[in-house]
RNA sequence: AGUUCGAUGGUGUAACGGUAGCACCACAGACUCUGACUCUGUUAGUCUAGGUUCGAAUCCUAGUCGGACUACCA
């Protein structure tokens, strides 16, 4: 019972305000994703990290859509960021809208200019670009810093009303052009903005910056911990400005490192690259690290979960291993998905002595690993597919599969030993031809034989066909973002390998869209979206561990 | 260069002044009607230099290396 399990530094902090009694205990986080496109595996992270703690800590997180620029937010990303929540298995406490909060942050607004603590100014970016000083040098005031309280609230308020275009004037907190913190210098607040808002109309067309909204949000919501990524530790004392001189709810922000995978990019604008040049079908092709994209893979969300977990949480740079991702996946699929037999390569096995036309049926247990999964059906015939690399016509010393004058058994059916085969006129191998033991009959097997190799078949009479398709890594190199040049060079031309078709046992063609089975001494498989009730198709979600392509790698 | 965050095996993460642990990967073996799963074992780590201390991954000082910040984006 006493596991100590250790905590993450963000439990350790919210702990120690538990322990002394900040907010009377109560713990509030949000996820904040601007509806600006779709979320992927570094999402997922925060998502599991801002849920989970309010889980773990008996409060509550609120799923807030940061939609201060209307330039570049849809409703449609609304819908498919909710369904990813929900898909990954979480619940959000409310669904709320910064755009909600528009004239409550107008109104801190005007309580800052009222202090003399915010003015407006009438420079152009440009020139508010030249007087903002460098990393070394301090900026310089602008001209317009020492208006009167009165002129600021008026020509806040004109703003507003629609009185002036696009970029004629901004309003900004009055800071320290100085300061070492660039964003202390005089942080906008407000700009122009003459744009529909996905929820607000055209009601507004000024909108607030995210730093005067995002912290303010926080505290109309009375979030406790506002956790967000590292990158926006140079915010916290702006955060903390604008809440301490507005006087309201005090919500803390904490950091930490946005977690990277190998081979994959994560950053919006490289995903949309992929997209817009086609070098993937969509935000959910199978290849994207985008939620969709692994969903349609068959990543299951327990198993995303489970890698959240699994790396953690900490202020490091790091990146990830693609390959722990995988072996989550691999993990939880092994528990649930039933097995099957497909042949992805076929060759054409006769056995010599089985009868014409008989058929056999044969039970086989669903899953190993889970004794209710129950059992089906499996036909077999004199004439079955096997896989192409379970024959070789000279083998080498520890291969345990078919060649001449060696046996295997068929999975669930009977132990054959290999006399000849044929190939055609380019010198492949097209058919195998083996004689079968009676006796060793799979469940009351008399042939006292132990062969080293089992392999999987499909009874040729009985197979029915579908598409597979086979996914690899989608890039080549494992930090593509980092290497020379464009990191679209990168780009692992084997990342999709389609096979129209595959061999598959009857009883798989009842399979639904989004089921998942394990190809026996294959993969994991889903069936994808794109199937019709003619065609299946099949996603290879992961490999299985495969240590005889390591050996052979070896030799 | 200024500010700021960071540095523990190949990767991710613990150890909160007192035995450097866990997981993935890799490797070796056992088991196997999936070369899967499972099980056993092995390799491998505290950025550097000083200091404090009986004792330092942990505290202090200096350095080295890496990241982030100079959008009317979030």
């Amino acid at each position: 019972m006493s596991e100590e399990k250790s905590l993450n530094f963000l439990e350790e902090i919210i702990e120690n305000d538990i322990k002394s009694g900040l907010h009377n205990g109560r713990v509030h986080t949000r996820f904040p994703p601007e509806p600006n496109g779709y979320l992927h595996i570094g999402h997922a992270s925060s998502i599991c990290l801002n849920f989970g703690l309010a889980k773990k800590y008996n409060g509550k997180c609120n799923l807030r859509f940061d939609d201060t620029n209307p330039s570049t937010e849809e409703a449609e990303y609304v819908n498919s960021i909710k369904s990813d929540i929900e898909w990954l298995g979480f619940q959000w406490h409310k669904e709320l809208y910064t755009s909600d909060y528009f004239e409550q942050l107008h109104d801190y607004a005007v309580t800052l200019i009222k202090k003399g603590l915010a003015y407006v100014d009438d420079s152009t970016a440009e020139q508010m670009a030249s007087m903002k000083g460098t990393l070394n040098t301090p900026g310089t005031d602008s001209p317009f810093r020492s208006r009167s309280i009165e002129e600021n609230l008026t020509l806040f308020a004109e703003m507003r009303a629609g009185k002036y275009k696009d970029g004629e004037k901004t309003l900004r907190a009055k800071i320290d052009m100085a300061h070492p913190n660039l964003l202390l210098r005089d942080p906008l607040m407000y700009r122009i903005k003459h744009e529909h808002h996905h929820r607000s109309g055209d009601k507004w067309c000024i909108y607030p910056m995210y730093d005067f909204a995002h912290g303010q949000s926080d505290s109309i919501e009375e979030v406790t911990h506002s956790i967000c990524t590292l990158e926006f530790i140079h915010h916290r004392p702006l955060y903390n400005w604008f809440i301490e001189k507005l006087e309201i709810f005090p919500s803390k922000q904490y950091e930490f490192a946005r977690r990277n995978l190998t081979y994959t990019v994560m950053s919006k604008r490289k995903l949309l690259q992929l997209v817009n040049d086609k070098h993937v079908n969509g935000w959910n092709d199978p290849r994207m690290p985008t939620i969709s994209g692994m969903r349609r893979r068959g990543y299951p969300a327990e198993a995303i979960r489970n890698f959240a977990d699994t790396i953690g949480v900490a202020k490091r740079e790091n990146i990830v291993d693609l390959g722990l991702l995988e072996f989550c996946v691999r993990e939880h699929l092994n528990k649930v998905t039933n097995r099957v037999m497909a042949v992805l390569d076929p060759i054409k096995l006769v056995l010599t002595n089985y009868p014409d036309g008989q058929t056999e049926v044969f039970e086989a247990e669903n899953n190993p690993e889970d004794p209710a999964s129950g059992s089906r059906e499996i036909p077999f015939e004199k004439e079955l597919w096997i896989e192409r690399d379970d024959f070789m016509e000279e083998a080498p010393k520890k291969y345990f599969r078919l060649a001449p004058g060696k046996m295997v058994r068929l999975k669930s059916a009977y132990i054959i030993q290999c006399d000849s085969f044929e190939k055609d006129a380019d010198g492949n191998v097209t058919t195998v031809y083996c004689t079968y033991l009676p006796e060793s009959r799979s469940g009351n097997d008399t042939s006292g034989l132990k062969v080293k190799g089992t392999i999987h078949w499909v009874s040729v009479a009985h197979a029915h066909t579908a598409e597979a398709r086979l996914y690899d890594r989608l890039f080549s190199v494992s930090d593509p973002a980092n290497e020379d040049g464009d990191f679209k060079d990168y780009i692992n031309p084997d990342s999709l390998r389609t096979i129209s078709t595959i061999y598959i046992e009857p009883e798989l063609s009842k399979a639904k869209n989004g089921d998942k089975v394990q190809f026996m001494r294959n993969g994991y498989f889903c069936v994808d979206s794109d199937s019709t009730p003619d065609k299946l198709i099949f996603n290879r979600t992961v490999t299985l561990r495969d240590n005889w392509a390591k050996e052979q790698k070896k030799a």
